[in-house]
DNA sequence: ATTTATTCTTAACCTGAATCAATAATTGTT
DNA sequence: AACAATTATTGATTCAGGTTAAGAATAAAT
């Protein structure tokens, strides 16, 4: 499918964030290897069991990634418009996925895969830079979520994530973002009751 | 500190591991740049709220990292022998550390400190690479820790640690253990009494 | 607009782990 | 060996959050 010319202006200038040396060579490089994908609502995007094959930017829309645990889903976390979304693990690892990951919302994605990623990280002294930044961002990303589970009660959390990224709430339905909490739907109600008050 | 020639070969191997390509002349380059810290029992390696300045490979002895929060010492990660340990947060952003990193045991550590790894990315392409891969391991180490404090038991991430790490059990105290799980000491001697019978 | 499905709330009760308090077992020290 | 200090266990009590079950509020579909 076709890239827009706005969708390639939106994601340089993301890439530019994490890596402002980025050069137009590395960049040409990078648009000749993207590849776009439409996911409808409720659809997945990485199945558990099958190699998570690329890293993909979220153009638009709005996905989330969860676990099957003894029959339940546990919400692992959200990955909105702008951000970027993958089994990481397996990705890395080529093994298979342990989650899910799936569409909220119809979504647009833009995807690079593994062997183009590694061939850029060979061509392109700063593509392996992109990579190196993009695994320090996910890693600060969980670095967060440890501490927020390990060291806080449900409340922290719920206020936490209300003061770090208040526009979940606008497109994620309660009960799913009490599974990301690790905690039930009818706990996260009593909270939000006992914080009206 | 001088380093010896069989402390060299220990920490090639494992730069090996992640990294089979390395060169001699980049390896050249770490050789001439590393620093080597001896810690006694006891001691910080890393102090909360000033920025950390290092990734340390831990040599000999032991680590552990720890936050106080809430007037309590809430147990982060341990760190034995032949692993890197850091604050990789404030190594990554250069901003105060959160936690402490302390020496459970005489410890030798072998640094390399932030200027020196920069300088290493931009001369040596292999040395970008080692950055990266050293941040998808640490990406995949927090990745197994969410997994276990979202989705598991008390009881099951015990028996989890049990397998995955039995070696720690050697080197830490019961409670040190507790609060690594998330729990009180009391929760987990009463864990292991179930267990047994 | 009415029905149907989904999501959210409330209440009564239960459970795993925290807290408080005391004792037992180790480990370290002189 | 005797003492002090640290660590581990056990019991009684409390509490946050889970479970079950029902009803209220939204949202979706015909």
């Amino acid at each position: 499918m076709e890239i827009s010319q706005k969708q390639f202006q939106r994601i340089r200038a993301y890439y530019k964030v994490l890596l402002p040396e980025l050069t137009d060579e590395a960049w040409q490089y990078c648009c000749e290897n993207f590849s776009i994908r439409q996911v409808k609502k409720g659809e997945h995007i990485v199945r558990e069991g099958q190699i998570c094959k690329c890293v993909s930017f979220v153009d638009s829309g709005m996905t989330y990634a969860y676990r099957l645990h003894e029959g339940k889903e546990m919400i692992i976390g959200f990955f909105p418009e702008n951000t970027y979304v993958s089994e990481y693990s397996s990705f890395l690892e080529r093994k298979p996925a342990t989650y899910f990951i799936d569409a909220l919302e119809d979504t647009v994605l833009i995807d690079f895969n593994y062997e183009q990623m590694q061939q850029g990280y060979n061509r392109y002294k700063e593509l392996e830079r992109f990579g190196r930044l993009i695994a320090e961002y996910l890693f600060k990303m969980l670095d967060g979520r440890v501490y927020s589970l390990h060291s806080l009660s449900a409340e922290q959390r719920y206020t936490q994530l209300l003061d770090s990224n208040p526009s979940v709430f606008q497109h994620v339905p309660q009960y799913m973002i009490a599974s990301y909490l690790g905690i039930t739907p009818e706990a996260l109600s009593r909270i939000r009751k006992r914080m009206a008050s």
